[in-house]
DNA sequence: GTTGAAATTAGTACGAA
DNA sequence: TTCGTACTAATTTCAAC
């Protein structure tokens, strides 16, 4: 394999992309099954056990990887082994208009797994992973307190994670069962992309995703 | 590369093994920064980043792997491209002493990403990918709301997720700033593994992870 | 979109330091 | 343990169909 990926890191970038560069078909959909159960897989072997030749897997491949389609091959490590034993959630309200230095804090402090902008009565969720429970408390108070961005926190540990998939698939629904429209489409459209896709700031929350 | 992943799903597997295999050195844990980043990168090209022979490499490299420390590797898709516009948390209560029937039901949603059982108010979070917000509400509706394990839900949606990372390192905290204990450790340990890790089912809550 | 053959690269197995 | 090298097997590329 040649070192293909760059695979720059996608923090930060253009959210709310919407934009469709690529219809994803079944054999798309198919490649990218694989591809989230075997990040490695060479593509010749991802050609057989798609059924397609290999050629027709490289063009596929470069496709959805150029595409954004796949974001990036990453390695799915056992935190509890790296020593970051603690699982934490943040949930976090934010003061309007203090969302952009709330992001910028945010990039500066590496135990952050995920952020999410969220509804309801809290406005982002914050997921870290630490090495003790101190490093829960200083986190948060000392760290989390000191941005004048964030109001109130509310924090909650994970006791244990029970489901941790790569990433859901339409096509994880199985064929037998139609996600909700049982059979309207007239010229199907392969995939609905980017479908009431409200994903990208809103709700005067602007200034986060974007700059 | 020989197929090399058999890649088996990790889901309702042991979750609070602590049991350490493999002592982490620095080395490892550049490796693992490095995978993380482009899990598809040759063993002769992660080498040479990691700055080792490449038979080194291969011998730590499938040591990871065995150990555990690298669960597996994976595609990090765009879901939205995928035709999953829509993500959204459920915080569920769960009565008491039926977490076994909670988390057999949720096997059969595909359509749930991440289950983390939590401390505070609800017990645990499932954060879902769907195309619509019709179907997150049949799911919570319909499905959810008919497990009799479950007790109450609260719905959120997410609007925007800022920071994604593959998996937080202890090594992301920077040579400089020590997680907590600035010069402790008499004979320093590499990493302090599994310390303080109660991650397993804990609380009377028992029966979710291990079934 | 597919197949086949050539060139490159990856993975393995040594011995030596 | 780690390294360096040689050997074998697989993958990718490129061509013609």
């Amino acid at each position: 394999m040649t070192e293909t990926s760059s695979n720059q890191s996608t923090e930060g970038g253009p959210p709310g992309r919407i934009g469709i560069g690529l219809e994803l078909d079944a054999t798309h959909l198919k490649i990218l099954e694989v591809l989230r159960e075997n990040g490695r897989i060479s593509v010749a072997a991802l050609a057989e056990r798609v059924g397609i030749s290999r050629a027709n897997a490289y063009t596929r491949f470069e496709a959805l990887r150029a595409d954004g389609a796949i974001r990036r091959f990453t390695a799915e490590i056992d935190h509890t082994r790296a020593g970051l034993g603690i699982t934490a959630l943040i949930f976090v309200t934010v003061r309007q208009q203090m969302w952009r230095q709330f992001r910028a804090e945010l990039a500066k402090m590496p135990e952050v797994e995920y952020c999410a902008i969220t509804t309801g009565q809290h406005d982002a969720m914050i997921q870290i992973r630490v090495a003790d429970v101190a490093a829960v408390h200083s986190m948060v108070t000392e760290r989390l307190a000191n941005i004048p961005a964030v109001k109130a926190t509310e924090t909650v540990f994970i006791l244990d994670e029970v489901i941790r998939r790569p990433y859901v698939l339409p096509s994880d629904r199985g064929p037998g069962r139609p996600p909700r429209r049982p059979a309207p489409a007239p010229a199907q459209d392969p995939v609905p992309l980017g479908k009431l896709g409200f994903v990208g700031a809103a709700e005067g929350r602007a200034g986060l995703g974007k700059e």
